[in-house]
DNA sequence: AAAAAAATAACATATTTATGCGATGAAGGC
DNA sequence: GCCTTCATCGCATAAATATGTTATTTTTTT
């Protein structure tokens, strides 16, 4: 038997989704709130297996509640978050907080049924659109740049030298060139990028993942 | 119609699915495949709005294929990942790759299809499980270091300024407090995180997310 | 073949960094 | 009250860096 809480404003849906849920073969739901405000101890008072936390709910917002909720210890209870609109910004920071799951409203019932026993089972069920929202963000994380500045193949080696640190002087000796040619070489990285100390260089060069 | 291509090695799940997929309503399979070592130009001659690719084929592997066809410039087709683990290794590289979705070969057949049209408009399906990956891989890129090296709140905000690019010059003007000031708590900041020099600092501020 | 871009190098100089040593006052723990 | 840590500041100096100018040789492009 899964238990699950439920937290959403909005009455009426509340209600149809507890009945819905406590009416189905292996779910109980121990608990209906309006609101987030006190998550932490209804949690406690009604522990329950999954929650699923309305992402727009007057008062404490649902990702505010689920980041009190793991602050408070609790990081057993599964949380599916419920949401209209799958904006990049709260999957994201919904993602951080801890949450298990992100799922539109528009989720079909007997979907809902099967994700919340997923979660229960150690899954992240996510609608597909928010999925792509998830990779999209890898991808732009774990991407280089498309720009890199026009740095030239022997630049880009110098400046990866940077990055890790060495001096004009070790650098040279590396590429067994003179150290005014690494001068040169980093003149130029300077002016490409914009930047005009090693430093700056280097943070640079992990921001945009030119290195 | 939704057109479908399949590279699978297993002859037997190979038609099966071919069956399933082009006997049901709305779906054409268009080519299947038992390796993809000329992914590209099959998907030249037979274009297909999705892919089922196996993860796990002799010859080129299914990742190794999806990278060619990227590399080609199509980025329109829909790629599905099949695969029978969900180890992380494999997600990560899929999803780097440009992989649209990462199924089980588990998954039920009236969810495959599922999985292919919710692909073929633009979601991102995954197997739960497979989700619970890439959100760990998400945690653990985001979360920050325990360690911060034990820097005092005011060495981390040296740190921060050093990471800004700042000279010391400007970090005193800013902090107003005297270079000198500035000098030592830079002193300290090298000694804790066993660096010489301000680039060797930014790095492995960026790299251990201590800012 | 001519032109453009990249890699190499030298020289000079002002500025910035790195490092060592020492010192003072404020805050907090015991 | 004593001890420790933190934040503050000064002075000195060697080393490294930033910047400008110029020039030669390869390599690449047109």
């Amino acid at each position: 038997m899964i238990t699950v809480s439920i937290y959403e404003d909005n009455a009426q849906l509340r209600e149809s989704l507890g009945i819905l849920i406590d009416g189905s073969e292996g779910f109980t739901v121990v608990g209906t709130f309006p609101n987030c405000n006190n998550i932490v101890d209804d949690c406690m008072q009604h522990p329950a297996d999954v929650l699923l936390l309305d992402i727009d709910m007057p008062g404490l917002k649902g990702i505010e509640g689920l980041k009190l909720l793991r602050a408070s210890g609790n990081t057993e209870t599964k949380v599916l978050m419920l949401t209209v609109f799958d904006d990049d910004k709260s999957v994201f920071d919904a993602i951080q907080s801890g949450a298990n799951g992100y799922l539109l409203k528009k989720t079909a019932p007997s979907k809902l049924l099967e994700h919340i026993y997923d979660a229960y089972h150690g899954g992240s069920p996510m609608t597909s659109s928010v999925a792509t929202q998830v990779l999209k963000m890898f991808s732009e994380i774990y991407s280089r740049k498309k720009d890199n500045y026009n740095l030239t193949a022997r630049e880009r080696e110098v400046l990866e030298y940077l990055v890790k640190g060495y001096s004009y002087k070790m650098i040279a000796a590396d590429m067994f060139i003179a150290i005014d040619t690494v001068r040169s070489h980093i003149k130029k990285i300077y002016e490409k990028l914009h930047v005009n100390s090693k430093s700056e260089a280097v943070a640079k060069a992990f921001k945009d993942r030119i290195v």
